[in-house]
DNA sequence: GGGTTTTGCGACGTTTGTGTAACAGTTCAA
DNA sequence: TTGAACTGTTACACAAACGTCGCAAAACCC
């Protein structure tokens, strides 16, 4: 187990683009990491580096994701370190087969790297509960990351999945206004093509979803630019 | 910042032949070339030439262009430093993250060499050594552009989108005095186009926009020549 | 497998912003 | 002082951007 500082990511993913995206990414989230692209370089790092989550790749060369996880888990001294697996959407009837080796959670590319960060953050928290408490607040909204729920006041709000992502990603920087290719991008997925118009669709959905209990609309509309909170 | 002669642009592309044919074209359009090509290399001109803009490549050995990026975008002294990122078709779907390190600009290969140059002129076209910050002031307005907000004094301005743009761009040079021409080229877009006295409606506009809650007039008609702020 | 929820999209109405022309006001030089 | 060039302002037709509804397909969940 890492220092008390920063968690330590290990990410393990032989294509080097989606390797940088996802370094990039945690670091931005307030992560130290480590990178491997391959099986036996990530098992080497596990030693070195004691990271405290691998976000493992399912297809690597040689030694494949599967062996690395079904490994580590063998062993009593790394055992706990959480695993979160990455997949293809063909690879996806593996999925049994990927948690049976282990792995504390299993991610379908592609996948959105707010969800992505939420189950880093969730897993995380698992094995180190002080570290990172994730509940963003924005006024009288609040959003629990690992209880996928919204509270506004006093009242429970119901929102679908994507909904959800939509607000989590605004909470993040609340003011910041985002244009609708990278809510997209940071809310469908980076390989999907959907109409920026869909975005509008499901900003109104949001919005209903906000104001269900009442309420001022706290989602602000930057014509010709995007949306923002606030 | 490079002298006042011709401007600096560092070329980062591990591929020489690649490098040879940006830097030939770059000269052939009268600029200064310097190349680099490594991230570590480019971390070294940057410092030693202080180049005006970089083309970057997105991959690179060992230090990725991503993460060259990263780092001179976290720096103070090179934040403002326009980075145009090249990447190969098949990375295109990491536009956006691409530009969320930082970059200005992004092109994906393969480019035209014309185009290529047309961004490359359009970046330096828009350097600006007094906005390093990410709000802009002067005088009592202040312009945030994340938020895309403008206040002043206590006030929150309610402007359209071409009089923010068109606020944006006298603030990043606050004094300067833009010709109609320069005016429609960073505000319209380059392949636009309108009637230069359009221009003038918008400026009017623009200014109901900045007084709608009293004080002077910031912005300067400069008869003959155009616009200015202050 | 049947019922429910979620999703993306086309369509339509509404709001807001935009470009232009026309005219009024201003400046400057002869 | 006068006229020509330049700028300020207003009105208006038009276009673009946005909000919303309903539907069909897909995903999901027992």
């Amino acid at each position: 187990m890492a220092a008390s500082e920063a968690p330590l990511v290990l990410v393990v993913e032989d294509e080097p683009a989606q390797r940088e995206v996802l370094g990039y990414n945690l670091e931005a989230e307030g992560f130290r990491v480590a990178k491997a692209e391959n099986g036996e370089e990530a098992l080497l790092l596990v030693d070195e580096e004691s990271p405290d989550l691998i976000v493992l790749d399912w297809m690597l060369p040689s030694v494949s994701g599967v062996e690395v996880c079904r490994r580590l888990k063998s062993r009593a001294d790394t055992r706990a370190v959480p695993i979160i697996m990455l997949s293809a959407r063909s690879e996806e009837v593996d999925r049994v087969r990927g948690l049976e080796t282990g792995a504390d959670d299993y991610v379908v590319k592609p996948y959105s790297i707010v969800e992505l960060m939420a189950r880093v953050r969730a897993q995380l928290r698992r094995v180190r509960p002080s570290s990172v408490g994730e509940t963003l607040e924005f006024g009288d909204i609040r959003l629990d990351a690992e209880s996928h729920r919204v509270y506004r006041g006093d009242h429970t709000l119901k929102l679908g999945p994507t909904e959800f992502r939509l607000l989590a990603t605004f909470m993040e920087k609340p003011g910041r206004v985002w244009s609708r290719e990278q809510l997209l991008d940071r809310v469908w997925g980076r390989d999907i093509y959907v109409d920026t118009r869909t975005v509008d669709v499901h900003i109104g959905r949001l919005r209903k979803a906000l104001c269900q209990h009442g309420g001022e609309d706290p989602v602000r509309t930057v014509r010709g630019a995007g949306y923002a909170l606030g």
